[in-house]
DNA sequence: GATGAATGAGTTTTCATTCAT
DNA sequence: CATGAATGAAAACTCATTCAT
């Protein structure tokens, strides 16, 4: 996925590769049979290396599952700033619109590949330090939809009083609950009703007018 | 927190008593250091007893955690149920302070004892079983929330169109996020707005009409 | 099986049945499932006594299998002394009837109730000093045998050029063999070929006169 | 004893002669303190390795102990069957030689070393498999003593009337006797004179013609 | 005297990590 | 540089034995 950067010697290429494949076979046993299910043998044998091989690479376990994590969080970052381009859009319609593209990308990278969300749950229990990262990916977002939010509000189709932040998160909040509730219930059907649902309830709130 | 069973012979009430302790002794070591890091010998060593001992009321760690997570899960849908009564609302008003009540329960379950959501999210990662325990405990909620919205829909005061199960799964999904940033950031202030955020969100809609 | 001694105070009687329950409960569950799988709880279990109150019977685990296999042993040379009379013969046909006959006697205790060669050999398995009981028993018998040989060969129906004692540790061999050969396959015919055989070349040898 | 098969690369060597090493100095803890109170840790001291290096080499306790029992009796068979050519004695006479020789080649396992017995013993005492392992053990001589005997009916210097098999079984258990005699009283003149009188049972039974 | 709750020594087993080849 | 053999810390779990009730 992250291409290998060019520029480098044949040797350092050869080795930039080799770790590439040993965080994608980490990330698949980690993602299959969790975090302490997993040993540096298993992960070493799905790649035909040997073990030991492993720590010409990696640290120790701690630094692969680091790697690992790092890596799927860029991945997710990536997509989410791809789509993102809040200043882009000036109607309310354009909004909904754009809100029904992100919600895609984020269901191409989490229900797609299940073991992505899997991944991410096992990794919260792992440790404290890494119980954090997964708190802060959570809370990344938040940023970014508040920009969505504010220009909104700027440009006059949201509500003037939105408290944007909180706001912002209170929606993250509803795309937690979606990719969660993918992994019990991954029909496109399900997703799309409650996608809707999330964007029904953001626009025009449940209360009768 | 459960009171201990009354009718029992004394050694009855000291053997109840003492499970008692070793599951809140079990919490207190799996919240702290997480289900890995914490051996039988930890939650024996706190309680100031032989590690022996706790094979007497447990069959094993698998054993313990799973009462942990269950005695959890009881008192956090006791809370739930106990402030449950979609029925005993019938204006649109009395149905916002309903939410705000709510919120505040499970806030002082969450919020009051941190531990809580982190053994939560801890228990996620031990394995798979756990996980769709975990995640049982999100989707268990979708119906107490969906009998509101029923309730709403036909007491007149929530839109007729609403799509309620999934609609239920957003709000909740909110609250979750919440639950989760108060985590990271316990201030009462930060809580409040958030949640004063989300029913906005809800009742109104983040539009402009 | 042993009666209980008489002329005691009834608590001393009822201690001594208690006992002798244990013991053959104990004699059961070794039996059964072996020394080491045994556990003081199980022979407590299958009597309905608390397991503390093994002790005020037997000082350890190693103190019941002694008394155990003591009572065993004492059992199997009461039935060989029984039908021990080696001046009771005077003729060869005579002997031959006798031979039959406590051949008889053995098997109605180690055929009828396969536990007990069955935990004679695991008892061999338990420490030095027991394998060294079990050899024991199995020489003890040597001057039971030679006793009788003696006896043959005084009154001139045996060799006179017989070398009693190894050639009593022959016979017992052959008995011995018998016993281990009724474990694998216990029908009454495959005994009495044996059997059959044992005293055929015991009396005739097998070589062509 | 069994040499380390040839044609394999070092590394292949050395690992097939640490198995050995391990079976031996198992052997020797088993044999020594019995299969109960030898751990794992006793065999990898005994030999200087770590115990964690054990488990590279054999599953568990009870694969080492399969492995060390097979080993020796692979070891009694080839020399049983080294010594096995009934056909190749046509009188009485050779075939008493034969038995001679047979006898001293089972000495010289059984009686040269004492740890084979008492392994042996100790095995049967391990769980019902194992015993089972023994009496097969013994059993299996039986048709190798009987093939014998055929052929001597067959020649003719040995009784027509032989009834082969359980004949077979009941010189085997003489055998078995003069094994166990052995670990009592292990002297050469001992053993010959029991040796001695076996064979004169055998061959002209112990009643006057 | 009976009981069974408590105990912890002792064992097996796993696996991350090191390092000689 | 790759390898996998060796290692031992660490953890779960059992059960004989003790002793307060």
């Amino acid at each position: 996925m992250t291409t290998v950067d060019p520029g480098l010697s044949r040797l350092e290429r050869r080795k930039a590769e080799t770790r590439r494949e040993i965080i994608d076979a980490a990330f698949a046993c980690f993602a299959e049979q969790g975090y302490h299910a997993t040993g540096i043998a298993d992960i070493a044998a799905r790649l035909g290396i040997g073990h030991g091989t492993f720590y010409r690479y990696f640290e120790n376990k701690r630094d692969i599952v680091e790697h690992v994590i790092d890596d799927l969080i860029t991945r997710i970052v990536e997509t989410l700033g791809a789509e993102n381009a809040p200043d882009a859009v000036d109607t309310l319609e354009g909004y909904r619109e754009q809100s029904a593209r992100i919600g895609e990308a984020l269901a191409r990278i989490f229900a797609e590949d299940p073991r992505v969300p899997q991944l991410l749950i096992a990794a919260a229990g792992i440790d404290d330090a890494m119980r954090d990262k997964m708190l802060d990916l959570f809370e990344l977002t938040t940023p970014l939809t508040a920009a969505y939010l504010e220009h909104g509000v700027q440009v006059g189709y949201l509500r003037a009083d939105l408290d944007v932040e909180p706001t912002a998160q209170a929606i993250n909040g509803m795309i937690l609950g979606s990719v969660l509730a993918a992994l019990r219930d991954p029909t496109p059907e399900r997703q799309a009703r409650l996608s809707a649902a999330i964007r029904a309830v953001m626009y025009d709130g449940i209360a009768v007018r």
